[in-house]
This record gives structure tokens, sequence and C-alpha cells, in this order.
DNA sequence: CTACTATGTGAATGCCCGTTCACATGGAGG
DNA sequence: CCTCCATGTGAACGGGCATTCACATAGTAG
């Protein structure tokens, strides 16, 4: 009715960003079309002169979350820091991150996601990769500089270093709210800091 | 048409079994009453003779899950060895499952199967909580017999503990099985084991 | 053999959802 | 002020889903 007239790529912005907002709230699969369009302060037709369907809505949603996370990691690397310190401060983003917003672990994990359609795995997939790619020069670069053993395989210790924050997300989510999510992450860096010693 | 009856319990059990494999090859989002049904071998309303609805259905998978995982914490624990070597097999055999029935992590880390109901993700947490707790027990044990240093802190550690296969176990779906979750934990073992001995 | 109960069947129901379409309207450019 | 197109609207459709129900049948106890 009384609804103003936004361009697209303004639409598509809210839209995306309500998608986030309701995947946070709801959870994946009670997201609805209907849901987001009433977010966004419109009736759920209109959704369909932004986007061609439900599923580049959500692509969107992902597209999002990619890109923040990819910028999270862009602004550690850039630190001068050892590169040990440099993985330290990246657990403490990503944990102030899941902190922040448990909608970007929920949709990351939501498995039942990625069986609609594969490319859509795929494409998250290739992100992870990229990340634990980047974490394990780190790790290589730490052993250059004699601060890990060079027995360590730096590909196997970047799943783990992965496992330090991801686990701790689910527990949260979980616990619906209550487990501490920076106290169990802060605490065990030291320990995965005392694995890479190891001979 | 031609088939045969069989009582509750057996069929309750083909139900939740079905159910396990559905999810596995489909996700939880994907699994219809229908294709339960199909796949026990009966027609849709016949599961109404033995659960009164679908969300009782996914409840009896969940508990199969749950109790299979407390199953393997009750076997290693039985066995007569050192807490560390207890752990490293807790491990090995929950590698084993993951791999063997891919539909365990993807339910367990489902987060809309939660948003439906409360008190269901009270039940997977509570669970859980258990199974945390006593690989925290096997870890101190550990501490007192000198086989880990005693400013561990023995919870922290179970969390980074279940992080050793949670992560893997989502690598392996995101990557349709191309990673090798067996070869990362045997990789990862003695990591975490040099984790505990951080002084 | 009979009768009863638990189990299985197929059709039907109602709901929610994604999507489409004919129509309305706002707002920018002439 | 007028025109036109992008954007917004409401109603409708079609499909899939969980669930129900009247009826059929297998196994079993007496």
């Amino acid at each position: 009715m009384a609804t103003k007239k936004l361009g697209t790529q303004i639409r598509q912005e809210q839209i995306a960003q309500a998608t986030l907002d309701l995947i946070a709230a709801k959870g994946l699969a009670n997201v609805s079309v209907a849901a987001v369009a009433r977010r966004v302060g419109v009736v759920p037709s209109a959704l369909y002169r932004h986007f061609a369907g439900k599923d580049e809505v959500l692509d969107a949603a992902v597209e999002m979350i990619l890109n923040r996370l990819q910028a999270n990691v862009d602004a550690v690397v850039a630190e001068e820091a050892p590169p040990l310190e440099q993985l330290r401060r990246l657990l403490e983003m990503h944990a102030d991150m899941v902190c922040k917003n448990r909608g970007i672990p929920l949709i990351l994990l939501s498995q039942d996601f990625y069986f609609a359609r594969a490319d859509r795995r795929q494409r998250v997939h290739r992100g992870m990769r990229a990340y634990l790619s980047r974490v394990a020069n780190l790790i290589r670069r730490a052993q250059q500089l004699g601060h890990a053993a060079p027995a360590v395989n730096a590909d196997v210790a970047s799943v783990m270093f992965l496992g330090l924050i991801q686990t701790p997300g689910i527990m949260q989510h979980m616990s619906d709210g209550q487990f501490d999510v920076r106290s169990q992450v802060a605490q065990a860096w030291p320990l995965f800091e005392g694995a890479l010693r190891i001979v």
C-alpha cells in the first residue's frame, strides 16, 4: 500500500540481510519467502522483482557471509605480527563473529542447505578450503621461524584449528547461549599452541 | 499389499534406522514421512500405527544415535588400558561411526532440527554434555597418573577433543566424501596428546 | 474354525509454501 | 504536467506435505 519504491540493488541487499536475520532467529528451514518479504516490508510477490526465486535469495545471503569472512581473514593477515600471534587473533575474531551473529554458523553448517544443489555446497567448500589453506600457510611460516615443530602436518593442524572455533559455536547454539565461546577459545588456544610444539 | 505384518517394536527400529539412512542420503529437510515409509516397505499411513507423528520418528532416530555414542564410551571405558589410550580408541570409534553413517553429524548438527522444539535441543545438549563429561573424566585420570599436565583444564580439553572429530565430519560432508576423516583423526591425535602435556 | 486385535492400505483432507499474473502506482525524465 | 517503466499489490494456482479415516487383512488366542 504505502510502500516506497526502491531500486533493485537496494532491495537485493535488504532482502539478503533480512534472510540472514531470519536464519539466525528461526533457522534455515523455517525461513519462508513470505517471512523475508514481511521483514523487508513488502508483499511476497514483490521479491520476484529482484530475485528469480528463493534459491537465488539464499545464495545472496551465503555470498554475503562469505564476503564478510573473507574480509575478516584479510584484516588479520595484514597485521604485522608473528604467524602464531596472527592465528590467535584469527581465532579471537571468529569467536567474536560467532558470538555476535549466530546465523553464520547456522547457515554454514546447515547441511540441508547443500543437498538441494551441489554447486552451492562446492561454493562453500571452496571457501572453507581457501580458509584452511591460509591457516596452514601461517603454520608453515611458524615452522620456518622455529615457532612450531617441523614434524607437525600443517594441513592436519589447520583442520584442528578450525575445530577450535567450530565446536564451541555448535555448543553455544545447543546450550541456547549458555556456553561461553570466548572463554573456551581463550583457554583452548594455549593447548593448541602446545600441540604445535610437540616433537 | 503383500506386506508382512510385524510387531510395533520391530517396526519402530526399522523406521528409526530408515530415517537415519535417509537423513544421511538426502538431508534432514528433505526427509518426508512418505520417503521413510517407502524405504521401510510400507505405506505412509502405516507409520502412524507405530509413531504418533513425524516428530516422534525424528526423536527416535536421535535417541538411537545418542545411545550408540554412549555405548562407544562404555565399550572404551571397559577396556583395560591407560586413560589416554582409551581416549584414542574413543576417537577412532567415533571416526568409524561418522564414516559409516554420515547421517550422524548431519542430524546432530542440523540446527533447524532444534528450532521447532526446545525440549529436543535440550535432550541432545544433555547427551553431548554427558559425553563431554566422561571425556573430561578420562583426562583427569590421565592427569592423576601423570600422563597429562595438571595445568590443563579438563573441560576445555574435552570440547577440544570433540572438535577433533566434529570438524572432520563436517569437512567430509562438504567435500562430498573426499575428505579422509580417519586419516585426519589419526594424525590429529598425537597433536592433541601433545597439547595435554604442555606445562 | 472363529473371532478378535494389531497391523497395513488407499483415498481423501487441509495446510503451507513458492510462484505467477493481471492490475495498480510511484517517480523520474521529457 | 504527462508518460512510461520499474516496482509494488492481491488474488489465485498447483504441488507437496503430514495426517486422518474407513476399510482390509494377517496372525493369534480360545
